[in-house]
DNA sequence: TCTATTAAGTTGACGCTGTCAATATTGACA
DNA sequence: TGTCAATATTGACAGCGTCAACTTAATAGA
């Protein structure tokens, strides 16, 4: 029973070496028969639990998604903070999830290897939005008719400034002001111009 | 004189090849062999002026680095703008452009593919960097000091906009909304609120 | 003008990839 | 025990990037 098949549960297992293969070697590097070499299967077997490269890799983005989410909300739930340094959290926390493991993030957002029509991921990255909605929201920061494009642009901003970064932009100017101090100032700069601002 | 060797000017030949290639298939439709095939030679001649697949589409994305960069100049010199507006036909004629030619943007950022730390590549971002700085600059909308963060944030928050869109996010919400009048409103948004501000 | 040199293009091979069809094996259930 | 379906293996195929060996062509020097 607690292997029912030849493998047991090779599903969740091939999940787990594309996600080391990913951190190690990059999304290029995560190739159906990499994946089956470091389980110890032949290189075939994968496709009776994914149907193809695209779909195991959409599987394994909606995982990295779902897991982001919730240590997000985990970090936003657990501690008492004041409004505008929720979204600060927010977005903080999507950069340096991106920085500590960069291959993730590019796969997440990688049109190519993931299918972003995929009903399951497109849940998760629904969630993730009404997320950040609900934030922005709550912060009262602008008008309820305002909402969902302050959300939106900070979404954006956040995503822009990692994804430009990913790419080595920045990196070779200031870049000890570069990087997550820089994203602070431009959230400063992003939510205290908004507080000047009368309702 | 006119065609100095076998083909005459195969290394150009190649580049447009690619460009057709990229806009009717994508990146990944940009192989050595279907452009060799293209421009009806074989498959390892390429390899006579591009030392591999990534040094060619590297070439790509220059050229079309460059030629973005050229008509954003060209159209910010031909019209007489006040300074606010110039911003925005900046940030909107580069979002335009993802939407025009999508595999184009996308072939742009796509580290697997590019070799962002090219000299030539590098250096032509470095001019879009600086346009986009001398744009901030002379709008005066923030202290000197902050006109680097502010121009960052800027290009943040369009490319991270565009690149959202580009995977397919906010397409399934209210898209009569979204698209360019959505930008037009986080424009609004994101320069209004510095015009609040006092100097 | 003839020849030597070198750049440019061809051919064929190698190992890698994703995917499919045919086959073998295993577990579960009747 | 015997059947069946799920699961894994094997082998094949086409396409890919890249390399080495070879052929062709254009230029440069005598």
């Amino acid at each position: 029973m607690k292997q029912p098949f030849h493998h047991g549960s090779l599903k969740q297992a091939l999940l787990d070496a594309s996600g080391t293969l990913l951190d190690q070697h990059g999304p290029d590097g995560v190739t159906i028969r990499a994946i089956a070499r470091k389980v110890g299967v032949s290189h075939a077997a994968p496709v009776n639990h994914y149907k193809d490269r695209e779909a195991l890799l959409t599987a394994l983005a909606t995982v990295l998604f779902k897991d982001l989410l919730a240590s997000v909300k985990g970090k936003l739930s657990s501690k008492d903070l004041p409004t505008t340094a929720r979204i600060s959290v927010f977005a903080i926390m999507l950069f340096e999830y991106a920085m500590a493991h960069p291959n993730r993030y590019r796969l997440l957002w990688h049109t190519g290897l993931v299918n972003h029509n995929d009903p399951e991921l497109l849940d998760v990255m629904d969630q993730f939005y009404n997320a950040c909605c609900a934030e922005i929201a709550g912060a009262g920061l602008c008008s309820e008719r305002d909402a969902e494009t302050y959300a939106i642009a900070l979404w954006s901003l956040v995503h822009g400034y990692t994804d430009l970064r990913l790419t080595g932009m920045f990196e070779a100017k200031n870049d000890k002001i570069n990087g997550r101090p820089r994203l602070e100032a431009m959230l400063d700069m992003f939510l205290n111009q908004s507080r000047n601002k009368s309702p």
